[in-house]
DNA sequence: ATGGTAGGAAGCCTA
């Protein structure tokens, strides 16, 4: 078999974003897409264009805000929506299946800003959260590969302006700290593994010029169990659709997962 | 220059 190739976006509106979101499938052609803010509830999610690729779909949608998809060309099972931890917590931005060998979830880790609302509290106890399910996930030892925007600048390298963004929640040493206690689980971050001295970006600001000058962040993250890392084929960023008409603000980040060893 | 742009909802919020 053929790697399988994993890609997280977040595509800022599904339904604005539909014919990029086509396109992108049709030639990026990932096995499986984790995407991140639908803004459509799982009712008027658009699953007719996307299952005529041959997608098959699971959703956790939520109306105006959030939502977060698997799409996969093989078969979705075990789904899981909804991070554990917190049954009063109605955001929707967690959903988890099993697509072959692989354990995947797609992730839309809270913002945080600003930082002296609660928004910044409720990033740092889902970040917490998130500890906790990913140590879970750990123990079974398989293949997993949590996948998305996790609004977190893992290093100032990883952004355009780092004096800039010092005080953002994106950056703050609280939000870095529980980035780092997701790594010290034994995570892999693939883009940083297979390229420790490159500087890329996965999200440009609408505003102010910001893809024109290469004004980025380094936001939307793989995260890989051994099992999974062990099997890490390439990685990149696709910057091809963030230079369309029409685009999300942020772009397209994919790895292989290649076949397991006999 | 505490602006600027985009999306969704409904005349503001989120990013």
């Amino acid at each position: 078999m053929a790697p399988m190739k994993i890609a997280t976006w977040n595509v800022n509106s599904i339904k604005a974003r539909l014919p990029r979101v086509l396109e992108w499938l049709a030639e990026a052609k990932p096995d499986v897409a984790l995407l991140q803010e639908l803004k459509v509830t799982d009712e008027a999610f658009p699953y007719e264009p996307i299952e005529e690729l041959g997608y098959n779909t699971a959703v956790h949608g939520q109306k105006t805000y959030n939502g977060v998809a698997i799409l996969s060309k093989r078969p979705i099972e075990d789904v899981q929506r909804g991070l554990p931890g917190d049954d009063g917590d109605d955001q929707a931005r967690y959903i988890e299946a099993v697509v072959d060998t692989v354990r995947v979830a797609s992730i839309y880790l809270p913002n945080g800003n600003p930082t002296d609302s609660e928004k910044y509290p409720y990033k740092l106890t889902w970040m917490d959260r998130l500890v906790e399910h990913a140590r879970d996930l750990l123990m079974h030892e398989e293949a997993l590969v949590l996948g998305g925007d996790y609004n977190i600048i893992p290093e100032d390298r990883d952004c355009y302006d780092p004096p800039g963004f010092a005080s953002d929640a994106l950056c703050l040493p609280e939000s870095r700290a529980r980035w780092r206690q997701l790594l010290y689980l034994g995570l892999t971050e693939a883009f940083r593994a297979r390229h420790p001295d490159l500087t890329a970006y996965s999200y440009w600001d609408y505003q102010g010029g910001a893809w024109q000058k290469d004004n980025g962040v380094r936001i939307d993250h793989l995260l890989l169990s051994p099992q999974a890392a062990d099997r890490l084929g390439e990685v990149d960023i696709d910057r091809t659709p963030r230079g369309r008409e029409r685009p999300s603000d942020h772009t397209p980040v994919w790895c292989e997962i290649d076949d397991e060893a006999l």
